[in-house]
This record gives structure tokens, C-alpha cells and sequence, in this order.
DNA sequence: CAATCTCGAGAACGCTCGTTCTCACGAGAC
DNA sequence: GTCTCGTGAGAACGAGCGTTCTCGAGATTG
């Protein structure tokens, strides 16, 4: 077992990298391979088809974005702050070195409108997503429109970011959802 | 000449529907000659390659953007309605039949990094915008930031509505650029 | 009518890629 | 030592696709 999941584990990063660096459907199974360092026979005993590969890099992908996005907010006390911890969260992503957008996004595209199960992982994630802001608006007082507006925010600075190469997009997000906060809230809030 | 525009233009429009619809990578040069109802040596004969029709077809939707864009606006007399004339004609844009996000993120998505003729258009199409808005912002008396910012919620709108198959995020979008244009212009402005 | 040219329909070619098969090697069982 | 089994490396297979080629029918010219 233990060996078993050391190699999905190899697998899994390995085949990560290769897709949200270069797309998914630009990745071959041999690139995955000489990634990984495992022989094909024991990528498709793990993984008996490339789709469920895919989807098991958007599960870990999940994984790692909803962590990160509790490590950043639990720095905060209160709601507002937790809210506004996501753009910091997305300003140090936006940072990293090989940062090239939201998987999510860049996957919806290259699949096509085809109701298939990358198309369902990604409305999962984005609609998980914007209940938490929702979530967190509720709490410090908004409504669900600002919880809207807040994640509109956070989809744009994504795509702009990804395309301009230009991290900064974090900070006029952020900037934005901190002016609509407080105007929902009535200008002061903790 | 006006004989190969018009096949030009037919194949363009047939690519353009089924790039659309399907993804780049997914529609072959089949299907475009199907679509089309030309020989594939007739379609040769006017793009020499793929990349050349899928540069066309993205020149193309660049000017039903821009054209779409300005009529929206010309019926707003001021900066300010302008502005907000973006995402009214958003909203009526996620509402056509065969919505499916914006061409230039998803093909975005699609491409990797690979820092070629799509990646240029893409990046392209997206500062031209963000440099209309801007010049918006600075004629109703806003700043760089605020252009920045409403740039943010158009591109949110766009993968949202796409992703979650909801047009109603255009009304957000404009929602919350409504305010924040309105507080950075002092709470009232023409 | 004969010769030539144009062009569409579809076959063909070469390549990539997902997936499977072959084969040989090394480890354990007796 | 020998047999068997699991496994890795790489070949092989089949499909899809971008691109080119072949062939034949119809138009044009003399």
C-alpha cells in the first residue's frame, strides 16, 4: 500500500507540473512517465486511463488551493480579514515562479463545453469557492451580492494575472474588495 | 477576389463556430471543411496552415469584440455610462444561445506558455481593453486603479458566467463598478 | 473534337498519442 | 539449480489529425 501510494504520489506531481505547465492535452503519457520515472505498465496499473489522471491532479490541485487558502485565513480574526486574506493568498501564488493561472480555468478551456468530468471538477471548485466567500460575507454583516462581487474579484485577478504575467492584479483586487466591504458594511467594520 | 473572400469568410465563420464550441485542439481541419462545405485544398489554398486560420478567426471575434463594444457604448453620452455600457453588453453577450466564455482566455487555457501567435493575440486583446477602460476612468475624472479595477470585474464576469453558465454575474460586475465608481469619483458623477 | 487546365472528393502519408503487448531479467520457492 | 512470477523498458498497435497527393470530371480554348 505504502509503495503503491509513494508511486500515485510520483505520479501525481510529476504528471501536475507537466499539465499546468504546458496544458493538459500537450502532455503525453511518455512525458508523464519520464516525469515520474515509473515505467507505463505501473502508471496505467495505478491509473487506468489518462482522464482519471487528469482528475486525480485536479483533486490534488483542490487539495492544495483549499489548505492554502485556510493557512492564509487563519491568520485573521474576523471575517473582513479573512476575506481579504484570500488576495494576499492569491498575491503570493501570483508570485511563484512558475505561476500560470487557475488550472481550473485553463482547463475548462482547452475541454470544451464537453459536460464531461473535468468540466464537473471545475464548477465544483469555483461554486465551492463562492459559497465560502459567501460564508464569510455573512458573517461580517454583508449580503450574498457583495460575496458575488468579492469573488468576481478574485476570478478576474486570476485570468489577468495568468495572461499579463503581472502579479500586481492581487493588490487592485484586493484594494477593490476592501472599498466594497466597507461600503456594504457601512464604512467600518472589524 | 471577392470570389476568396467569400470563401474566406465562410471558412472563417465555420471555424470560428465550431473553435467556439469545441476548443481549438479539439476541432480538425475535417470538420472545418465539412462546416464550411469547402475541399480542404481550397481552404489550403487560402491558409496555409491551422495556426493561420486560428489567428484569423481570433482577428475576427477581436472585431465583432471591439465593434459589439463601441455600439454598446455610443449609446451612453458620458465617461461614467460608458463605463458601466461594458457590462451591459456583457450581460447581453452571456445571454446568447452559444455562450461559452471568452475565445481568448479559453484558447489562453489551451496553448500552455508556449509563447506563440495565440499567446500575442491573447495578451493582445486584453491590454487593448484594460487601456480603453482606463482612458474611461481619466475622462470621468477616475484613476488608473479604478480602470484596473473595473478591467477585474469584466474578466471575472466572463469566466464566471462561463463556468457556472449564469449570465447574472454581468449584473454583479456592474453592481459593484457602480460603486466603486461612484466612491472614487466623490459619491456623484454624470 | 482534342488538348489543357481547374478544382473538388477523397485517399494517402507521416506524426503524435493513448493504450497494450512482448520479452527478458531478477527475485523468491522448492 | 530450476521454475515461476512480477516488473520494467521499449516496441507495437490503432486512432486522430495536419497536410499533401491522386484521380477524374467538367470547363475552356483552338
Amino acid at each position: 500500500m505504502t509503495d503503491e501510494d509513494e508511486a500515485r504520489a510520483r505520479i501525481v506531481a510529476a504528471a501536475d507540473a507537466l499539465y499546468y505547465a504546458r496544458g493538459i492535452h500537450e502532455v503525453g503519457m511518455d512525458a508523464v512517465r519520464d516525469a515520474s520515472g515509473l515505467s507505463l505498465k505501473r502508471i496505467y496499473s495505478i491509473f487506468p486511463s489518462k482522464v482519471e489522471l487528469v482528475v486525480a491532479v485536479l483533486s490534488e490541485r483542490r487539495h492544495v488551493w483549499d489548505r492554502g487558502l485556510a493557512q492564509a485565513m487563519a491568520t485573521q480574526p474576523g471575517p473582513r480579514g479573512q476575506l481579504l486574506a484570500i488576495y494576499d493568498f492569491l498575491r503570493d501564488w501570483f508570485e511563484s515562479e512558475d505561476f500560470r493561472g487557475c488550472i481550473f480555468i485553463n482547463s475548462f478551456g482547452e475541454s470544451g463545453p464537453t459536460s464531461d468530468l473535468v468540466g464537473v471538477m471545475v464548477r465544483t471548485q469555483k461554486a465551492d469557492f463562492q459559497r465560502l466567500v459567501e460564508r464569510l460575507s455573512l458573517e461580517a454583516g454583508g449580503t450574498a451580492t457583495l460575496a458575488r462581487q468579492l469573488a468576481l474579484l478574485a476570478e478576474g485577478a486570476q485570468t489577468s494575472a495568468a495572461i499579463g504575467n503581472d502579479p500586481s492584479w492581487a493588490d487592485d483586487a484586493r484594494a477593490a474588495a476592501e472599498a466594497l466591504i466597507d461600503l456594504a458594511l457601512g464604512r467600518r467594520a472589524a
